[in-house]
DNA sequence: AATGAATGAGAATTCATTCAT
DNA sequence: AATGAATGAATTCTCATTCAT
């Protein structure tokens, strides 16, 4: 039971590895299989084929993710709080995952036909929880709601993915938590009541 | 003579268009070679590789943006119509250049090692260029001189490329060029005098 | 007990439908423990290895030929007589047992060394039976003596074998039955005494 | 030009001899490449995949069959005796093609879906002459016209591929032409007027 | 200079069989 | 006795690169 659990966290941890080095193409499943320490043909029964084990990564890791912004949210009060932790999070949890962060974000994400994949759906779940952090920020009247909750959520999403982007081509070289206050505030004054922010698209 | 010119560009120009439907590795040399009517042999008289093939783009492409934004630049006074005009020059280009954007901006900068190539090499005078553009406002005294120049080169590079990448991610649905003026606005805004600006990195 | 010999069964009944869909290397072990409702490593208890699964059908199958063809002997007396059953019971077998016919005619009578298996020598109760028949027929002076037994046996099983081919090869389009009484006359006719048979091989 | 002709053909003949040994999917293509004395790779320029290969080895035989036929045809007067030649050509041509017999009467012939191939359709021009040495035996008046001259041409072929059939099926062990002017001669009878010959089917 | 045939290393995937539980 | 996870050998096919013509 949770042998085969184990076995299965241990290729995916593995494959996060190999294809954060280099590219879905250059990395081979000979080298997952060595670093995960199965046969070539053991990672057959867990995943249908190379590209179904690359896109169950960010299934797997978006658990992890969702289930430890959970409780980095307990006790958390105010959606400009929440927002605020949120974006403290997700920096950390790339800066502390850069191998998954260059996976996903140069990879996966640039990929034709990522929005189709199973990967991609796995990201509802969070998204949603965005949106519903937004919309408790407008019934406390904080959040102004002239604005489409749609481009809201957007404003966020997009500015911490550049940042991680960002950070990554850049090589890691600076610590990625470094301007998480300057962008937490930046997000803030975007979606704060009665600015007019320079909407983006 | 300018025969092996004209070879090499139709070589450069179908790599483009191969490039710029998959990834390094899912373009072959063998479809290059059809596309530019010569041998698959004969792509090897001119690069030494497919990976010099690869990184010898930029520096093509960089050439013909470079002359022509020259042409664009023509009898502009004043740093900021230089940046506007810079700006509109800059979606312009990878708007009609589709397929090229995606190698540069999808493969290419995302690529391991991408600024040890020449391919990055390339971008210098161009990047040069804007330099000495802020540094001309710097002197007409229209550009905030409090911040390192280089940083204030980084605002307006780093707004480009992300609005291209991101039409290119968005699958090219809009028009590249639809909010040419608001970024312009938002650049000027960001280097003008007196402003505040959000600094990024 | 009968419960190993149940088990057996099922999965001898399973892997004539698999091995009937296509050939001894496209069909697979797995395919044939998820028909039989056992694991893989079950059929490695009944069997030694595929290629016995394989030879085992015949085995098998031939036993319940060979009972249900005594009991549609029983009763009848004559050599003709009973060679007319045995035509008609051999037809009607294999056309009720399509997928194994394939197993039999086209994947392992093919098959290189036969003769050599196990499966072939299944076949020796009938074949005597049929060459016991054949003598019994010419005690009763109906069928010719100047002619080997060997060789009126072949021409029986020679014809019948030719027919279920041709059926299978047609595609099971018409019914391997239709012509069971023309091909009984043939048999008849190329035994019977006086006339001077084209010998065939 | 030559030379790419003359290695096509020695894959070809390699092919035979490795299909010849066992069944399709037995048989790899590095051994008809060690075979051929060329990498695995070059076959891959002469044939799409093993299965293009598999089935072109008929179209090439045939050529050579029907080329050589033509010459043993020619200065031959008379549907009948042409037939007679036509029968041993055939027994001929297989006898000293065992291999290519293998791997057309034991595995090709007997694959699904084999008149859907490329190597069914080469042998329209044979079956096509046969047709017409019928007729011309019906113009002579020679040959009954009472039945279709499909029957008549099934009669012979379906004879012919029993002979080359069964012969391998013993392994080869006696002589294919041994009987041949037996068959013919019962070809002749089955084909001739007036006789009443048991039509099969 | 141009060609394109030949190469062969490399990669994904399948599956019969084993063996610890 | 039954299981089914793990194995790893084997196989097809691709393609960048070379080199004789």
């Amino acid at each position: 039971m949770s042998k085969k659990i184990e076995k299965r966290q241990s290729i995916i941890q593995a494959a996060i590895g190999v294809f954060g080095k280099g590219n879905f193409r250059d990395s081979s499943i000979s080298e997952i299989a060595q670093r995960a320490n199965v046969a070539e043909g053991t990672i057959y029964q867990y995943f249908k084929n190379k590209e179904d084990l690359f896109f169950s990564i960010p299934v797997e890791k978006t658990k992890e993710f969702s289930r430890d912004l959970e409780l980095h949210l307990q006790g958390i009060n105010g959606a400009f709080n929440k927002i605020g932790k949120l974006t403290w999070y997700y920096l950390y949890f790339f800066k502390t995952n850069p191998e998954y962060a260059r996976t996903l974000m140069l990879e996966m994400r640039v990929s034709k036909n990522f929005v189709k994949t199973k990967a991609y759906q796995s990201f509802k779940p969070f998204t949603n929880q965005v949106l519903e952090i937004i919309k408790e920020g407008q019934q406390e009247r904080i959040i102004r709601d002239d604005v489409d909750v749609y481009i809201l959520r957007q404003l966020i999403l997009g500015i911490l993915e550049h940042m991680v982007t960002r950070w990554l081509l850049k090589g890691e070289t600076y610590d990625l938590l470094e301007h998480c206050d300057e962008v937490n505030k930046l997000i803030i004054d975007g979606m704060g009541l009665k600015t007019n922010p320079k909407e983006f698209k």
